[in-house]
RNA sequence: GCCCGAAUGGCGGAAUGGCAGACGCGACGGACUUAAAAUCCGUUUGUGGAAACACAGUGUCGGUUCAAGUCCGACUUCGGGCACCA
């Protein structure tokens, strides 16, 4: 079969029928199919593209056989750091770029042949669209979830940027690999952090894959203990978090992390220049290789002293870059007999170490000992095991008001402001007199100036463009100046499944009506990599429009699967370094859409992924002409009546067999072993050899079954053999259970465990008939057990 | 360092605790052909054996079970996540 011609053909005749339209009548019956939208770069479709949308759509495809009302639609997420960087670099315009970009993908998404509904397309960064991501920021910022604040940022020397925590790798830029530094900058920040409870709380309600919801857990990482308020010697008071109260007794130093406010209030005089000293090195060391858990601690002491609330002893203030500014107090209490960290700081710099638990049971409790264990020398506490003892402490401590149970949580607020051009601006004016001042909505959008000079300058390259900058305050009228940054793109990306179902509404973002229909997203398809950022982002956002009653959904993505990464031919990651990149067209252009995405089905188990091998598509053209030939073969003999009952009872079997298993399989992601169903039906119905009416009948059934796979193919030969319609509006095949009922199976017999052969029962055989036939196959006259499991196994215990 | 996941023929990969290796690639053999390609039909975990068959076998060691690739415990290697989180 010539699989070029066919993939034009079919596309033009799906097009002109609108084969793959959601009918809103229907939307009872929904099924919202979502692949994670792409960036649109310059170069072709790549393999992930195809291995994530191909494979999706054979799902999509499926359900819309099944009779729901699939809902895929396709856009792309495209304002974004490359287009800027290639503008720096080339002059051509990041407008520019994007656009033919996303005109060429489109093209080639179309060329897929993959069903999606063109006419909710959705593309980030035209203002139709990011009108109201700006609208999105003004709605948080309304309810107090967005806020100005002047905070630690990741800052990237290269890229001249701010970047989110979850773009450091490593202490380096994830983007250009530079060696990140720490800037403090009035940043906008999106408040997820008071969402942390419950973004940990409904991963129980959703079904996603277990390691991603691990990953999401541990990243926002709950931890529960207790708050310590300690008073200062010569006034004022700080606070620190500690997960081990029961510990409190032996605790002899305390620690501020270096940026913490206090240090400069209470450093005193002769201890000033050293402290300063080490605040500068602590933000140089914070730019080298922090990853190093092994690097000897470095710390000073303020001269000050702190009450311990417990028992009302001094112990002394010391600053360390081992204590992190961005988690709980930014102060620990420092116990060094039962922590590693506090027992090498305290050994370093000769601090006392008092043993205030011992082991419950006797066994080694060298210090630093960190186990749970018995309190000692810890007053009234003394004897209590670990977890009463933080109990008995924190209850101490609140009776005094100096603190008690609290829970911590590393999730961090999102911060959302770039320094950046290719962006969506920041819908916030700073007005001298007036303050923040967010643009009136009716205003939206703040358009994107076209003619801006967006070269690195570690200003935002909106802040030199004076027509932009400067404009009248909307409440007072004085001159003022808008907000010179854009967005995060993960903006962008949070709130985009809301849009497609709404793309065309052109005054407001999406209607809360038909959005409660449409969403929650069925399933959603892509890379496990944005696991803790997009992922995360995503259900923040969907929480917070809910609880201002824009929508009623709690989360939006219900089901999750991630697909595997594609390897190049030598086991690794591809990359333009290792010059390993399988460039799909390669072989689209040779063997067609449907061959490449059946070999895609094929060669990898779908969440695993694995090294990708050429050798295997040839193959796949070869199945698909070996089953034309069949299919031809059985139209000729469709007239014939079958000979051999038996034959056809055998042949229903295995077509019934694979309905099943076909099903099941895609909608498990399953697709390897739904083709390796495929291709069992087909092997039998070469086997079965007569070209009669039983064949012809298989052979529909195998041609529906090969529809979401290979939609082309499949409507060519159908086609082919007789019909008008259009394959991909056929019901998808049902199994007739009743076929699958055979007279008698093969069991195995096992004989203590071992497997001495096979025998044929009936399925629902009793345990005294299947023991006979055991026994007489084994030659035995008796056993002492037999075990039995009908249709299963016989094990024969002598 | 901590937390997850994975490990199955020459290769990609299948197996709700119940016949390990489905399906395919590759290889080998046969049919068709003057020949080749294409196609069709076989064989293909290892060892021993002409064969029937026997024994061994899912990274390593131990355990639970009538029965373990699958469950449990320890370890090895690889992959992913987090990384001074108090």
């Amino acid at each position: 079969m010539d699989f070029l011609k066919i993939d034009k053909k079919w596309q033009k005749r799906w097009e002109e029928a609108k084969a793959d339209s959601f009918e809103k009548k229907n939307v009872d019956k929904k099924k919202y199919v979502l692949e994670m939208f792409s960036y649109p770069s310059a170069a072709n479709l790549h393999l992930g593209h195809w291995y994530n949308f191909g494979l999706t759509d054979v799902y999509a495809r499926l359900l819309r056989m099944k009779g729901h009302e699939v809902f895929q639609p396709m856009g792309f997420d495209s304002f974004g750091l490359p287009a800027e960087n290639y503008a720096i670099k080339t002059g051509i315009h990041p407008k520019d770029s994007t656009e033919k970009n996303i005109a060429t993908m489109e093209v080639q998404l179309r060329n897929m042949g993959a069903s999606f509904d063109w006419d909710y397309e959705v593309v980030t960064s035209r203002p139709d669209y990011f009108k109201w991501t700006q609208w999105l920021f003004l709605q948080l910022y309304k309810h107090g979830l967005a806020e100005e604040k002047l905070a630690p940022v990741n800052w990237c020397p290269s890229c001249n940027t701010v970047i989110a925590n979850e773009q450091v790798v490593d202490g380096a830029c994830e983007r250009c690999g530079s060696t990140v530094e720490r800037k403090e900058m009035r940043q906008w920040f999106f408040k997820i952090t008071n969402y942390a409870e419950e973004l940990l709380r409904d991963l129980d309600k959703i079904d996603w894959p277990e390691k991603t919801k691990l990953m999401q857990r541990n990243w926002i990482g709950k931890s529960a203990g207790g708050e310590v308020e300690f008073d200062l010697v010569g006034g004022g008071s700080f606070k620190v978090f500690t997960t081990r109260a029961d510990t409190l007794f032996g605790c002899s130093y305390v620690v501020l992390a270096p940026e913490h406010p206090l240090v400069d209030k209470i450093t005193t005089p002769e201890n000033r220049e050293a402290v300063e000293e080490y605040k500068r090195q602590a933000s140089v060391q914070s730019e080298i290789d922090r990853t190093s858990t092994v690097k000897e601690k470095t710390g000073v002491f303020t001269g000050a002293y702190a009450i311990n609330p417990i028992n009302g002893r001094q112990v002394p203030v010391w600053v360390a870059d081992y204590v992190l500014a961005t988690y709980g107090t930014g102060a620990v209490m420092a116990v060094p007999a039962h922590d590693t960290r506090d027992f090498d700081f305290a050994t370093k710099f000769n601090l006392p170490i008092e043993r205030v638990v011992k082991s419950a049971d006797g066994s080694p409790d060298d210090l630093p000992y960190c186990e749970y264990g018995v309190a000692v020398n810890s007053g009234f506490a003394d004897g209590k095991k670990t977890l009463e003892a933080k109990t008995a402490i924190l209850d101490k401590l609140a009776q005094l008001g100096k603190g008690g149970q609290k829970v911590t949580y590393r999730l961090r607020d999102w911060s959302v402001s770039r320094q950046r051009y290719w962006g969506a601006p920041i819908p916030v004016i700073h007005c001298p007199k007036c303050g923040v001042v967010p643009v009136p909505e009716k205003d939206l959008p703040v358009e994107l100036p076209y003619d801006v000079n967006f070269n690195p300058s570690g200003k935002s390259p909106l802040a030199s463009k004076d027509s932009y900058i400067n404009v009248k305050c909307p409440v007072c009228g004085e001159d003022a100046k808008r907000d010179p940054d854009t967005l995060d793109t993960f903006v962008c990306s949070s709130w985009y499944y809301l849009r497609y179902p709404n793309a065309k509404l052109a005054d407001k973002p999406f209607d809360t009506e038909w959005t409660d229909k449409m969403l929650p997203v069925d399933t959603y398809v892509g890379g496990a990599e944005h696991a803790c950022m997009h992922l995360l982002y995503a259900r923040f956002i969907t929480k917070a429009l809910r609880d201002m009653g824009y929508i009623h959904v709690d989360e939006p993505f219900k089901k999750l699967v991630h697909q595997g990464i594609i390897l190049g031919p030598d086991g690794k990651r591809m990359s333009k370094s290792r010059g390993n990149i399988i460039n799909p067209d390669d072989y689209v252009s040779v063997y067609g859409s449907d061959v490449f995405k059946m070999y895609l089905c094929f060669a990898f188990s779908y969440t695993e992924g694995g090294p990708f091998s050429k050798d295997g598509i040839s193959a796949i053209a070869k199945y698909l002409d070996r089953v034309e030939r069949l299919v031809m073969k059985a139209y000729e003999g469709r007239e014939n009546a079958p000979a051999d009952l038996k034959k056809v009872a055998s042949l229903e079997y295995d077509v019934n067999y694979a309905v099943k298993a076909c099903s099941a399989d895609i909608e498990n992601f399953s697709f390897n072993t739904a083709v390796a169903r495929l291709m069992e039906l087909t092997n039998a119905m070469y086997k079965y050899d007569d070209a009669d009416s039983a064949l012809f009948n298989a052979s529909e059934t195998l041609i529906k079954l090969m529809t979401p796979i290979v939609p082309h193919f499949a409507e060519e030969l159908w086609e082919a053999t007789g019909h008008t319609s259009l394959v991909v509006k056929e019901s998808y095949p049902v199994c007739d259970e009743t076929k699958l009922v055979k007279a008698e199976v093969e069991i195995p017999v096992q004989l203590l465990g071992k497997l001495k052969g096979t025998i044929l029962l009936s399925p629902d055989a009793d345990e005294a008939t299947a023991s006979k036939e055991a026994l007489a196959f084994l030659g035995l006259d008796s056993a002492k057990k037999i075990i039995y499991k009908a249709g299963k196994i016989i094990n024969v215990i002598a």
